[in-house]
DNA sequence: TATGAATGAGTGTTCATTCAT
DNA sequence: GATGAATGAACACTCATTCAT
């Protein structure tokens, strides 16, 4: 066994720390940031409520761990508008699949996107975090409309940093209504917001 | 006595829920839906807790009402685009005026939007009846996008219902984005947004 | 009724809250200061642990107002030695007197004494206040033995703040030794105990 | 093999025991009785908490041999007044060195008498035992103190015990507050201490 | 109708002790 | 013998709701 990992107590360890992880994951999402027990959170790790002191300094701490994990199982939606030149087609074509990507990754953490806005609008810390992730992913494509107008491709005089702002939170925020449960878009296919969106985005840069 | 103005009793009971109202607005914006506790809302009116029963069923009939006068203060927000026909340029004005009435409102009621928000994140009760409203705008701007098509004046092979969509969580997004506090777009001027999603509007349906 | 003191309301306040105070009193005394529990202070007061938060704000506060209560009690024990002039014989009956006052006082309240050691021992706030009550209590006997020795009528040349502090502690705490169960000198008389601190006074002075 | 040393395992064993016993002393000296917490102890110790089971019984197991650790270093401090006949100034000397030796033994252990005197505030099996020490030393001086009665030195009217108890009392409590932190006669060398306990046992014994 | 004291269920957190490895 | 994760009982504190006055 070359790879052997960990010790049979590290293994332990390691697999209590997740089942507690997944159990609050869960019932985080099912219950809200506010109501969500630690008790519920045992019962479901199959542990007792002082073990999870054992792994997490508090309810809080347990919350942040939650998030992180989210955060780095979404990593890719952070994937910003990725453009070093090319067509107005290849151009496109980038703005298609960054689109879709952020739509898929949405669509695959709908439940986990509605703890995040929670906490956000509780915890001024994380929503911090948040806004500022936020303003970097923007700024990075705010980045990349410039560098489409200096090249010619797109309007050289409107606001790119709003510009920016506006289409990605277009974006999300339309994944937001289509994907979480309740909303009035729920149902929506993906394909079908990723037309409307990819659309909005071409015309509003003038890729056409 | 068809003009029998509200008897003393009746003039002293409305003020009195007025009062409760008002401090209760204050307590919920300022310390957010979890926090707001009854007593600071009691004390704010100038009544006893117990009196705020008098009035209110409980907390949530009590949170149910700040809700309602919030939407009344702000049903222009929700007047949609108002076309009944006219040139290109009518449109856009008529767009123009949409958007910034919007803004305007998101702007003088951004402490509000935060805590409809936090009740609708927790309240699956006012989330449904906020979605339905939200449903509704969109449908009517939906509708008057089918009409431009059906005028000619816009492209008529997009997915109306999807657009108008995907158009109005851009604006609004934007003015959360904008206008409250710790957010990533924070002091953007009304102005610098306005063109934005003006321009969006315009290209996305085309109207140029 | 020209003396009515407080409304029914009032009254019953008060009442009320003077009993949490003399239940918490007992509970601290027999269990001691940390095993004393909030729960068998409202079941010996007849109401609810939360309505010990109504008249406190916690439990350090209502151990505080325990203290404080048990302090203006005990304050005659605070009497130091009274001495404006006079002959041997009247200054060894001042002597007599304060110490007899002191030990009926520490007699009374043995078993505050216990508790007020036990704070003193955990809180360092509460023993800083204890050791300034203790220190001007010695100083104005120091003070007093000075003008004993101005006069004459004591040894001059004797440190007349340490002997202060070697008389003052040796009543306390042969009282403390007498007075409380389980300790080395209980069941010994108060006349005892008086007859020999105001013994060791009168020589330890030269008062003869 | 009568001069066998201890196994290696013996050896390791002991050596264990006294490093969790150094370290609970330290814990609990440091952060009083209460508070002291078992993971600490071990930390310092360098030890996993469970094997603090290993070599004591419980925590009272511990704090016990803690205590009886620091008894037996401060036996020294027990030494009551050793009398055997002599002059008034051998007498005398005898009890100035007696003195001297409890300040000095109390002075080098303030921090435990500390925790001796918490420990005996809450554990009556500590606190009687405690006692039936203290009452065993004043005990042999009043002994002592009806041989120099006997002897014809001192008063022969007075009552022996009570004053020895007073007398002990008061260096006991005189070094209490001299030495102990935060308490009024902080910083009074062992000096002057002597000095004034000196010259009150020797007038209240008649030795002059 | 107004009051505000009383209620009591519910929560996060601590830590000595145990015991499987 | 050594480990340290698991345990779970125990506690202080909060606050929406009730109700006697």
């Amino acid at each position: 066994m070359p790879t052997e990992p960990m010790s049979t107590r590290s293994a332990t360890t390691a697999a209590r720390r997740a089942a507690i992880l997944t159990s609050a994951r869960k019932v985080f999402i099912r219950d809200g940031y506010h109501a969500a027990r630690l008790s519920d959170i045992a019962q479901g790790a199959g542990c007792s409520v002082g073990s999870l002191y054992t792994y997490f300094e508090d309810r809080d701490a347990l919350l942040s761990a939650v998030l992180d994990q989210m955060e780095l199982e979404m990593r890719t939606r952070n994937r910003s508008l990725d453009w070093r030149g090319g067509s107005v087609e290849e151009t496109k074509e980038a703005i298609r699949q960054a689109n879709r990507a952020y739509l898929e990754t949405f669509q695959r953490n709908a439940a986990e996107m509605v703890l995040l806005e929670q906490v956000a609008l509780s915890e001024p810390a994380f929503h911090k975090q948040r806004q500022e992730r936020a303003r970097r992913f923007v700024q990075r494509n705010a980045g990349m409309i410039e560098q489409l107008q200096e090249a010619g491709l797109v309007n050289g005089t409107d606001d790119a940093e709003m510009l920016s702002a506006a289409l990605s939170v277009m974006v999300s925020r339309l994944a937001y209504n289509a994907f979480i449960s309740g909303n009035f878009l729920e149902g929506s296919s993906l394909e079908r917001l990723a037309k409307t969106v990819d659309q909005v985005w071409f015309r509003a840069l003038g890729l056409e």
